[in-house]
Order: structure tokens, then C-alpha cells, then sequence
DNA sequence: CATGAATGAGACTTCATTCAT
DNA sequence: GATGAATGAAGTCTCATTCAT
């Protein structure tokens, strides 16, 4: 029986990988319309152009085709960007600029796959599968930015009073909730420029970095 | 029949209500136990000692009873504190001590409630009901933070360079997201004070108040 | 929740007892018209004119009603007589009279329950609990006949060649599979008093008793 | 398309009278490992080492394929024993060597056979086929020993008043059953040897044969 | 000969909810 | 107020079998 991963099923032709394919595709879509708790099997199928039963020749459960469809997308966040991406870093990036390219293409993406990242977010609290690869994502973020951190701390560049596990845990816990409320939830409006630079803003004082653009002060004080 | 919430139920006797507090506090914890999916009435009826058919006297129905639960949780979570709390505001707090009285009350309560903080936060992603009430909790500080933060930057205490909307929301979002990473899903270990002091630093450098501790540099930079 | 059996749910009003009731011996009959793989719960349901659901209400599984089916049966087979019963033993009894009664009562049951009984033995095959009762029962009976076989051969009146043991299980198990062979399965056709003589001959024979009626022997051989 | 038994498909080539035969011991196994049931088709295409298309070349279905495992059984259960075999019957013997050897054959068949005996006792239950043909097999051993019976009353050896179709019958059913409970179930243990010196005994003395080994009685009686 | 893709009948089971007593 | 009997919608999943390649 096939089941499994595409590439964990040597047996499978051609003609079975695009089926197989095709109910991934399918199946987003279903989740992305309904939600997962009203997801049937049956939906995901007749969009996969193939009866109920077939779905079974590929997937063991609801809670299986999901997990695939939410690695792909953690898969696609975490993705380091291609060299030519214009969000890839460069050399002559300062810190701030890096930290506004990685807020800007999780924000992207965020944006991009609104519908799935909430449903996403939705299962994750009740499969542990789904969570586990939800927390390896805000693991993965954590560590980059950890170390990213601790350099600047050590270069005299961010505060040294900075917990750099911590922030960076809470600075990527603060962009991925704000996505969710925002993009996902639709809680307020912003435009999309003026949140990345806020973020970045936000997240560069946090560390009080002195790269970026110098704070603004009102005359009140200064006078 | 009653139902509804207690005080719009006048006609209920002592024993009634009795019975009807006993129920909500059944459900929390069966919720707690199972979350809400696979809580089940008949195990909310047995805990709170009737039959399931008496569950309907008081409750439509398990969303409904969950709503109350609920609601109860953010309530205490927004409610002001008492004027002998110790995280009460007081007249002589810094900005800094102020949100760092507001990040100690909502983290603890986070702490003690974790399990249906967490049952919470599962729920609103498919109850719309339950979702408007946690998008008021977030309002609710959202709001009250942004009121301080334009205090702040008016007196050129705080960046004024950052969004006070923007700020609010996404600071608000640092708080409440890592609190569920760290105390709902143990995502990481942190002691609880040093919790507290770093996350009100990143908020407060986040703004560059400068009423708080100074930041420390390396000697590197600035030797 | 109910389920369970009757002396086992105290909760269980007269109406519930009563429908309980109706389902077991809808079941009995749905068993015996359609076996065990093929008798469906609706079915049962039906006839005990009440819905699928309720089935659920009081038993959970089709292998769990079968049990009680079951063991019902077993009951009956293995029960004492009655005192008043014309096949209860009397203290005149010779030995071949006793086991001329034992038969008898087996048989009869067989006989007027024997679509159930050819279901017993079919389910045995694949329920573990069901066979077990099946065993116990078979267990029973030869407890019972190897007590006698041990007196009659402490008395002479038995070769004391034969494994009292050994041979209860043996003559048991002649009984019971002809039964099953005979009245289940109508493999051959036999006169009832005559299969009844000519089993107890056979079982007496085999213990070589000497209470009995004299073997024939024909002229041939005492010529 | 091929199917049907080996000799009815004169098409068949080597190689698919090879898979042929692979699936059919495939088969066997598989049923003594998970019942009847609860052995599934692929299962016994991939221990023959095919897809699960292919076996529907060989066989129309699953009750097909069992029929010949259990044909193959009862063929060899019933086969005479080849001359050479220290179990043919020799001139010598006595009637109640005779009935020793054919009752050690049977045994040391049921023992050495004990899963797929079981299984086919289940299977017989729900599938006309299989019911007949081990009927057959019954009916088989019955007729045998019938005839034989009649001889040894016409005789003089054998009690006359024991109806020998039905005490044929009787007897069979009494090792067949024995078996069963025995080697199958693992009711009770028993040594071999005892088991069929046993079993003859007790046959031979059913019948009042006077060949055997004379009854010991206790002295109790005698004295 | 062989493969594996595709089908779909079919039954089970759960549990929130209603209702007669 | 309270009980528990009764309902039935809803969806899952299995697997023998067929069929195109």
C-alpha cells in the first residue's frame, strides 16, 4: 500500500504520484475553505477528481494529509531564500537590514497563504504532529536570531543587558502573533510597507541596536 | 426553561444556581483535562454530580458553557487590579515599573490558568463568539498601552518614530504569544522573574524609554 | 452510561430493563437467521423497535450482545435440573441411567436450540471470550463425568484402564460434536430416543459399566 | 483468464504454476497466522511475493483460495497411507490395531497441523464449501469405520446392539472434536502415546470389541 | 503475466440533543 | 428540578475486486 511520503514510495507511478499530488493540492483548498474540523474526506477527494476510496491508497487519515500540507508550508517559511531573491541577504546589510528581510518575507508568506497559516495555527492545538513542526518553525527562527544576537552583543552593537535566548524567542514570538492578528484575523489594518518597518523598528530597539535609523525625540524633552 | 447566564436567570433558586456554578466549574476542568474537542457533556454532567439530561437545564450546549469559562478567564485577566495589589499601579511608578506590573499580572495569571488559557486559545480558532472575546483581551491591553506609549512619546519619553497603534498591537502580541510558547506548551524553561525583568526591558527598549536600566555595552564598542 | 449487564446498572429504570431486554432476544433471532458476520446492529435495532442509536445506549458492540446471547445459553445447558425435573437424578438411578439423563438434557437443548448453538460454535472460532464460555462449559461436563467415571471405577463397575480424565473429555466432546454434526448441521438423520439409547450405550460401553443391558453378542461367535 | 484449479488450466506455463503454488502456501500461512477473516488478500500477495492484482490470475477470491488450502488438508487427512508407511494396515493387524493406527494418523495430522485444522473448522461455519467438503472427510472416516463395525458384529466381535452408522458417526465425531479441544485449543495437555492408546481403548471398549487389551477391574469389585 | 490505480459498498460508532416520566 | 431513555445525523475507514497500461 502506498501511503507515506511521495519519495518514501518507490511503488508508485507516474500516474499515482499525480493523483497523489493532486489531493495535496485539493486538500489545501478544502482545509482553507472549511477549516479542518469541517473538512471532510469526501471533499477532498471528488476535488481530487477521485472517489473516497482512493484517498485511502494515499493518505491514512485527514489528520495525515494535513500534516503534509502544513510541512510544505512550514517547509516554504523556513526555506533559506535563493541567492538572487531580492529578500536574500547581502553583504553590505547591516543588522537592521537583515532583520527587515526576515520580517518581510515571513510577513509575505504570511500574507500570501493567510487562509492555511490560520488553520495552521488552529490544528496545532490539537495535534501534536502539526505542533511539533509549528514549534520547529518558531525554533528555527529563534535560533538564527539568537545568534545573530549574541554577535551583535559581542561587537558592543546591541545591549548587552539582552537575554539573547529570550528575545529572540519573544521578538519571533511578537511577529508571528502579529501576522496571525493581523493577516489572519483581520483584527486591525495596516499597510504592508509601514508594518515591516515598525516590526523592524520595534524589534531593532529592542535590542537597541545603533545601526539603524536614529530615534526620533520630541522637542518637549529636549527643550 | 433557564439557561443563560446566572443573573439573567432570576427564577433560579439557591439550589439551582449551586448546581449551575457547579457545572462551570466541572467543565473547566474536564475542558482542562480533555480540551474542548474531546470534553464531553455526560463528563461535565457526571463531574458536576447530575445526569447529562440536567446539563440542559442550565447549558445549550457545550459551546455555550465553554463561552462562560471562558469569559470568566478574561475577566479576571482584565479586570484592574484591587488597590492592595501589589502589582496595583502606583503613583510613583517609572513607565518601566508600570509595564512591568501590567507583563507580571497577565503572565502569572497565564501561569496559574495555563491549561485553559491554552483550551482558550484552541477554541477561538473555531468559535467566533469565543474569538471576539480573546480579541477583546487583546484590545483591552492593546489599548491601554497605546494610551500610554502616546503619553510617552508626547513627552519625548519614547520613540517617536514608532507607531503607538502599531507598538501596542505588536508588543501586546510579544507578551501573550510567549506566554503560550513557554507556560501552555513548555516550549522552553525560563525562571519566572527573569521572564518578567526581560520582557519588560525588550518593551521598554522596543520604545527607547529611558526611565528604565541602562542598557550595558561591551567594552569592545565602546572602548 | 448503561451498558453492562442488567444486575450491573442499577440506573437502569423498568423501561430501560425492558428494552434491554427486547434487544437481547432480537438479537438471538437476528443471529440465527443471518449467523454472526452477516446479522447487522441495525437489524437488531430494528427488530427491538427501537433506533441504531439506542443499541449504543445498552450494549457496545455486536460481539457484546452476541456474549450475552451466548451465555445465556450456556447457562441454561449447564443449569442443575430442576428437583421436579423427569431428567433429574434419582437416588435409584444405576450409573447408565444417570448418564442416559445427562444426555438427554443435552441433547434436548441442542435439538430445540440448535441454530443458536450452530452460531456459538461458529463464533467461538474467532472471539476469544465466546470460546471461552464454549470451554467452561465443556470444562463443566467433564468435571461432572470424570467425578462419576473415578467412583464407578473405585467400585469396580468401571475399567480401570481408561483415563478417568482423558475420558471424560473424549466422551464429552463424542456428545457434544455429534450433536453439533446431527442437529446443527443435519449431516444425517436419527430417530431422537434411538440417538439418546445409543449414545449412553456407547458411553457406558466405553467404561465397560456392567449395570447396563447386556451387550449381543450374535450366534456366530458363541456358537 | 487462468484460475480454477492447477489441472484445469493446461494454459498455464511454469513460471505461473510456480506463483501459483507460491500463493497458495502464501495463503496458508497467512491464514494460520490471522484467521480467515482477518487475513487480507494483499497479505498473501506479498508473502508470494506479487501484487495484490495479480493474485486475481490465480484465484477469484479469497474463499476460493481457502478452498484449495483446505482441500489440500483434508485430501491428505483422508488419503490411504502408502504402503511402506509404518501406519498401512497390515494383515496382522487386529481390529484394534487397526482403529489405533487410523486414530494415530489422525492425531499426528490435527497435531501437526493444528492451525490451519482450526481454521478450517472456523471457515466450515460460514462457507457451504468448505463445510462440505470437511463433511466429506467426516463422512469419509465414517463409512469406513461403519463397515467395519458391521463386520466385526457380523462376527461376533462387536457388540450387536450398537447401531454401527450411528456409533461410526459418533466415534469419528468423538476424535475429530477431541483433536480439536485438544490440539487446536490447548484445552488440556496430554501425552501422545496416552492420548491415542486412550482413544483406541475407549473406541474399542464402545464397541465391546474383544480383541484388546482385557478391562483391569479393581479388586474392590471382584473380592 | 504483472502492476498498481481506482472503485465503492457497506457498516460501525459517537455523542449532542430532545423528551416523556 | 431531575432523570435517563431514545434519537439520528454524520463521517470514517476497510478491503475485496476491477481495470487500464
Amino acid at each position: 500500500m502506498p501511503v507515506g511520503e511521495p519519495g518514501a514510495a518507490p511503488r508508485m507511478r507516474r500516474r499515482g504520484l499525480a493523483t497523489r499530488a493532486r489531493l495535496v493540492d485539493a486538500a489545501k483548498q478544502v482545509f482553507e475553505e472549511h477549516g479542518f474540523l469541517d473538512a471532510r474526506i469526501i471533499d477532498i477527494a471528488e476535488r481530487g477528481g477521485v472517489s473516497h476510496g482512493s484517498f485511502y491508497h494515499y493518505f491514512e487519515s485527514k489528520e495525515q494529509i494535513f500534516r503534509e500540507v502544513a510541512a510544505a508550508q512550514e517547509e516554504r517559511l523556513t526555506a533559506p531564500p535563493a541567492d538572487d531573491d531580492r529578500l536574500a541577504p547581502s553583504p553590505d546589510d547591516t543588522a537592521t537590514d537583515r532583520i527587515r528581510k526576515a520580517n518581510r518575507r515571513y510577513l509575505e508568506h504570511y500574507r500570501d497563504e493567510a487562509r492555511i497559516m490560520g488553520v495552521i495555527e488552529e490544528v496545532s492545538r490539537y495535534d501534536a504532529e502539526v505542533n511539533t513542526a509549528r514549534v520547529q518553525r518558531q525554533k528555527h527562527f529563534a535560533e538564527r536570531a539568537e545568534r545573530a544576537i549574541r554577535r551583535l552583543q559581542a561587537e558592543g552593537l546591541a545591549d548587552a543587558a539582552v537575554d539573547a535566548t529570550l528575545a529572540a524567542d519573544a521578538l519571533g514570538a511578537m511577529v508571528a502573533r502579529f501576522a496571525e492578528l493581523w493577516l489572519v484575523q483581520g483584527y486591525r489594518r495596516y499597510d504592508f510597507e509601514h508594518a515591516v518597518d515598525q516590526l523592524t523598528r520595534l524589534w531593532a530597539n529592542a535590542l537597541r541596536l545603533e545601526d539603524g535609523p536614529a530615534p526620533r525625540r520630541s522637542r518637549a524633552k529636549r527643550a
